[in-house]
DNA sequence: GCAAAATTTGCGGGTTCCCGCAAGACAAGA
DNA sequence: TCTTGTCTTGCGGGAACCCGCAAATTTTGC
């Protein structure tokens, strides 16, 4: 049995590679990538069956990685362990997960007991294990209280890219008119209408401050801007 | 001679605690703190002088506990240590740097010599040591090119914040059209007026554009927003 | 298959934004 | 003192945004 570590900070890395030695003793070997596209490439290599990386790395980051190799073998088994349990970061994840495939999610602040748990659960019981706190934020973002849809999601993106609803428009295929009310169902969601303490009526640019309460929220970060621009220039360069 | 240490994450802690350790035989004793909070509370109870800490904390970031540390003791030696050398987070800690202040700035990714240097080089001889590429950073935002004056990086934030050009004038004193020219500077700055490869003209939200490219290159990133959020919520409940 | 519910679209208008133009305000330097 | 340069302010208009209203279309549930 093989596995792939991909976690950029040396020190998370050895402590990684230790903690998959006491946990897995049927493993026979070890290897380290030390970004997403380094980890790529071993995948390919290796075709390592259980992987474990972090998301959030320079170079390339943990969802684009995992996105290629599991397009490459869907039956890869991941282990994603990270820092922050940014909806972004959830949703991300959420949406390359190919179906029926087995993957964790487990924040750097578990105990080591946990994290040997998970990587016996992931990779030996094929189950998935979300840390508790992920799945608070996967329901969160499910329940439709707060929760943005896909749709609202992704009018999102394309807002905090600085896009004009008419290119919006284009781009989704709609009526500039439905773009608008998306982003009325967004700022509706977001509770733009009701903040509290803000004095006149009109301090507030709706466009971007949507944008703003949601990288304040998490629910965008600069990792899901970088995805939604590299997306942005190529369908342009098509 | 005392060194606290203030750093979340439990891995990095220890590693830092052992290089102090190696580093400075001189130091008698080393306290940590797991984050800014906590580690205000612990410079002012042991009146350390010499604090090694990372920015980019949950609970309360660097930035702000180095300034509140340095608003009561503006004599203390700061070591920063970070993952990031953003333009945003080297913009911060040059707000906040009291006169005639000693400091330092080094990367997590800088080998096992140089921190110890560095930290010799702050704590003993009061040297500021700024690693390279953030002094890169600190040039390139100084360069009149593309680098970004006071004005336009507070207007930056205030449009980052979803606040209205109304909104803004009045915050700062200003006449809308004063607002709206300093805009124009940034948009200028940014370079929003030449993106390549967009067709027609009007594809972009020139104001979310700004941000969202500001975004892209580090130039504002969540720690700001989130300080800059609070900076308002504050200014409106005086 | 049909009615209810949700989405999409067009129209119209009020508001805000973006910016060219030009007239004052102020400081630095010949 | 008289430029020269930078910064600020006002005016005006075209474009984009925000949104209520109502009809057309699609989706959903039974």
């Amino acid at each position: 049995m093989k596995v792939l570590i991909i976690e950029d900070d040396p020190l998370h890395r050895s402590y990684l590679h230790e903690a998959v030695r006491a946990a897995l003793p049927e493993c026979d070997t070890v290897l380290e990538a030390e970004n997403g596209h380094a980890g790529e490439v071993q995948a390919r290599q290796s075709r390592a069956e259980h992987v474990v990386m972090d998301l959030q790395m320079s170079e390339r980051n943990g969802i684009e990685a995992a996105r290629t190799i599991w397009r490459e073998r869907p039956d890869t088994k991941i282990l994603f362990w990270s820092n922050y349990s940014d909806e972004a970061y959830v949703r991300g994840v959420a949406r390359i997960v190919p179906e029926g495939a087995t993957y964790g999610y487990v924040l750097k602040s578990t105990s080591d007991e946990r994290l040997k748990l998970a990587l016996r659960g992931v990779f030996i019981e094929s189950q998935c294990v979300i840390d508790r706190e992920v799945r608070g934020i996967q329901q969160k973002s499910l329940g439709t209280a707060h929760g943005l849809s896909d749709a609202e999601y992704e009018i999102l993106v394309d807002v905090a890219l600085g896009l004009t609803d008419k290119a919006i428009a284009q781009r989704k295929k709609l009526s500039l008119r439905s773009v608008q009310n998306r982003l009325q169902q967004l700022y509706e969601k977001l509770d733009l209408y009701e903040e509290p303490g803000n004095g006149p009526e009109g301090w507030y640019n709706l466009r971007m401050r949507a944008v703003a309460v949601a990288l304040l929220r998490k629910v965008l970060n600069a990792s899901a801007l970088e995805r939604g621009e590299r997306e942005l220039r190529s369908a342009r360069g098509n």
